[in-house]
DNA sequence: AAAAAGCATTGATTTGGATCAAGGTTCTTT
DNA sequence: AAAGAACCTTGATCCAAATCAATGCTTTTT
């Protein structure tokens, strides 16, 4: 049930089974279908979830009521509204379930506690946010230097298991543009 | 000469005497005339940067030589590009001084030795990259839900000692508009 | 002190993507 | 199996920001 999860930590810090089942008295383990929220925006979002199957979107909504995607959650990674989670201020993102899913879920006391007592844990922890950091100054930089083909193309090479189980037009909100606009580009490059 | 780098230490990580001394072996110091380069895309980034006193920005050049802000780094900032000194890859920023700068250098054997023996240096590590995500995921969804007025009341009001230091084309490249079009958003909000 | 480089502004024009609108599929739900 | 959502595509029009171009103002350099 925590397979997924294990692997990957295991993966990053190596765990004797001792401190895997230690570890394992701080998880929760939480099934959502299709459709349902993990988080609203404007609860305070209580924890991390690590996807071990199924897939989420964290989005946010603007004044015009348009939403915006701004991180796909698929097996293996880890999701939540950071900010609020560390905070404790009213989550600005929403989180769904894409598809029905299966998520390992550290709360917020459990996460203080590890980060004291397991050294490994920390490691864990500070590996996985830089990876997310320079996952998202990429494509912050990908934003503001490349046309809006270049985007789309780069997003399909990088994530090719996410264009094929999401919807185009969450991918077209993932990347800022309309699903007119991409499904435009999508006709331009086919035709080439 | 080290001195706001350790009260940025102290504030997050609670250090003795000794573990100070103990951290400062591993530290070198660096001044940059404006205009001077820290790093130049193509070269791997050896080192991170805390900026003691000055300010420093990394930029990208895309293909039609446009420069592309993705970071200032002024007093008590880090700055680096991160995925090169990580990988050893060569560095896609270029990181220049804006003023005459000092900067406390970690170098990556520093940073590693670091990081396995001094369980409060990951835990200032992990604080520090945890900060930059957030700040990042902010800049990401601003950039996607609010329109360019708003983007340049936030990033005012969010940083006002960068616009009183750094020229305003700089912040237009930041912000991913031209020189033109931030002037005349600054014209027309002056005239309301 | 003069020359040059860098910077901000303003105007005219172009353009890439948004918006508005409608049609046809394909998936869900009942 | 039928009804209804959700989704993708295509067309017409509009608009915000980019581009091109020129001028004057500062700051740097010599």
């Amino acid at each position: 049930m925590y397979y997924l999860f294990f692997q990957h930590l295991n993966s990053k810090v190596q765990l004797t089974e001792e401190e895997q089942a230690q570890i394992k008295t701080y998880l929760t383990f939480k099934k959502l279908r299709k459709k349902q929220y993990l988080l609203q925006e404007g609860d305070v979002c209580k924890v991390i979830a690590f996807v071990e199957k199924g897939a989420l979107r964290a989005f946010s909504v603007d004044d015009n009521s348009n939403e915006h995607i701004i991180q796909f959650g698929l097996e293996g990674w880890t999701i939540s509204d950071l900010y609020s989670f560390l905070t404790g201020e009213p989550a600005t993102y929403n989180i769904e379930a894409l598809e029905d899913s299966e998520l390992v879920i550290i709360s917020k006391s459990a996460h203080e506690e590890l980060l004291q007592t397991m050294p490994k844990y920390e490691t864990f922890t500070r590996l996985n946010i830089t990876g997310a950091y320079l996952a998202m100054q990429r494509r912050l930089t990908s934003t503001n230097s490349s046309s809006v083909e270049e985007r789309y193309q780069d997003f399909i090479s990088l994530y090719p298991h996410i264009a094929q189980r999401v919807p185009q037009h969450m991918i077209a909100s993932y990347l800022g543009l309309t699903p007119e606009t991409l499904s435009r580009i999508r006709k331009r490059i086919s035709s080439k």
